[in-house]
Formats: C-alpha cells, sequence, structure tokens
DNA sequence: ACGATGTAGATGCATTTGCATATATGTAGG
DNA sequence: CCTACATATATGCAAATGCATCTACATCGT
C-alpha cells in the first residue's frame, strides 16, 4: 500500500508538472489505441482499467470534451456505445507516454534490477490472480 | 498498481459490509492508539499515513465529530494541536480490526505463503526506500 | 525589537468519486 | 406475446479530494 500510493503520487506529479492529464486518461487512451480498430464498449474498458462503471462514464465525457474519443451508437446491441479513439487521442497518447515512461524509470526502474523487477511482478501477480 | 486496487478495494468492501469507516479512519486510530499516551500532532499522523494535510484536516473533523478523537490546544506551540483517541475511538480502532484482520487474511493471506510474503515486503520496501 | 520568512493547521471553492437509481434494451420462461 | 429479470450506460445528489490561500504562531537575521 505504501508503495503504491508514494510511487503512484510522485508519477502523477510528474505528470501534472508536465501539463499532462491524469494517469487514469492515458490508462483508457492506451487500452483504446491497442484495441482492435482503435475502439471498445465501455464495460471493456472498465475490465481493463478497474474504472467503476459510472466513474468511467464521467472520464469518457470529459475526455469525449477533449476531443480525444468519440462515442457511437453500436446497432448489433442497442444498449451499447462504441468508444473510439480519436487522431488526438492517438496523438495525446504519445505524448503523454513520453513523460510516463520516464516517471517510469525515474520512480521505478531506478529502483530495482532486472531480476528484482520480475521477482516483484511474478509475486504481485500471484496475488491478483487465483487463491 | 492493479494488485493494489483490487486487494484495496476488497478490504474497504469487506470493512463497509460489516459497517465499519473507511480504512483511513482505521489508519488514523491505529497511529494514535499505538502513539504515547495516545497523542499526536496532525503533522505527525499525515507522516505516518501519507494522507494530504488538508485532507488529514477534514478526516479529523469528521472523526472528532464522530466522538473517535479530539483536538487539544498544545501549550508548547501555540501553532499545533494535539490530537487524542478517545476510549471510544481505541474501541472502534479494535472493532475494526477484527474486520480488517480477517479481510487481511482473505484477500492477502490466502494468497501467498510466509516465504513468498517476505520476499514481496523485501522488494516493495525496496521501491520506498533509498535508490 | 522588528521585519522577513517558515511552519502548523484550517477553509472556500472546484473537481472527482461513490451511491443509488434511472433509462433503455436484451433475454428467458410461461 | 407478455411478464420478469438481466445487462449496458447515464445521471442526480451527497461525500470526499485537490488546490490555493488564509490565519496564527515561530524563528532567524539584523
Amino acid at each position: 500500500m505504501r508503495a503504491q500510493r508514494l510511487i503512484l503520487a510522485a508519477i502523477e506529479q510528474d505528470l501534472k508538472a508536465a501539463g499532462m492529464p491524469p494517469l487514469a486518461w492515458y490508462d483508457v487512451l492506451w487500452e483504446l489505441v491497442r484495441a482492435h480498430e482503435g475502439r471498445l464498449r465501455p464495460y471493456e474498458i472498465e475490465e481493463r482499467t478497474l474504472l467503476a462503471q459510472h466513474n468511467l462514464s464521467r472520464l469518457l465525457d470529459r475526455m469525449e470534451e477533449a476531443g480525444l474519443v468519440r462515442r457511437e451508437i453500436l446497432p448489433e446491441d442497442g444498449r451499447g456505445r462504441w468508444v473510439l479513439v480519436t487522431g488526438e487521442g492517438r496523438a495525446t497518447q504519445a505524448r503523454i507516454w513520453t513523460v510516463y515512461a520516464a516517471a517510469i524509470e525515474r520512480h521505478l526502474g531506478a529502483k530495482v534490477d532486472d531480476a528484482a523487477a520480475a521477482i516483484l511482478a511474478d509475486g504481485l501477480e500471484r496475488l491478483t490472480h487465483g487463491a
């Protein structure tokens, strides 16, 4: 808990200092950029980013307003929407990444070598998965 | 990040289901209970819990209103306050702990043996401390 | 003793989150 | 078909958070 809070706060701090949006925006953009055809349904983004449904709904409002994503009606299921990244969304994802990558390196990479990182990743993986 | 979010959410969920206050309340109570004479200054709680100053200030408002802590003027330094746990605060800490401990066991303990936990703790410790 | 600067804590205001519920649509059972 | 229930997303409202700033007091240099 302590490690996560400290590191996350440090990274968010770096993003903000560089005039970038919060990390959650990046998470969403990244999922969209790497998804097939740059689009996902809200519930898919939810699952991948661990954002709460109502939070994501409003985050998408803000991102849409900022021109980074677009929502489109989905013919197959009248309840759903597509969320699509715009060109500006892709550009923003790339711009954030330059800052984010540096922040990760500074606050994480610099503190563990590859072997230690692998061990940590393995241990944490075990926590998130099965019993 | 994923591990922390999932586990924290699960634990908060358990607390809420048992009608307990959020984890931050416990963190503050715990620091007070184990502090000398059951009192600390706000900035000491801040350092230990990683709560932001203005957040702690208002959390203490709520906790004071709930009768779990009391604020007292500090003669040595006119700017500062003491924050003291009340008897009810101690009782609440203990009550939360019964639920919290079970939640930790369920969401963490059950997933790693002692050796793996020690390795994880060591790796994470390294992240929070020096380069 | 005095002004400049630093530190502890509180607070007004905007933003974000959480919670419950609403709306719309799909699916299954009789 | 029609009712009951499930799923996808949005939204009103309350609570928490972040941000900037305020007040009060301390400390330090002159």
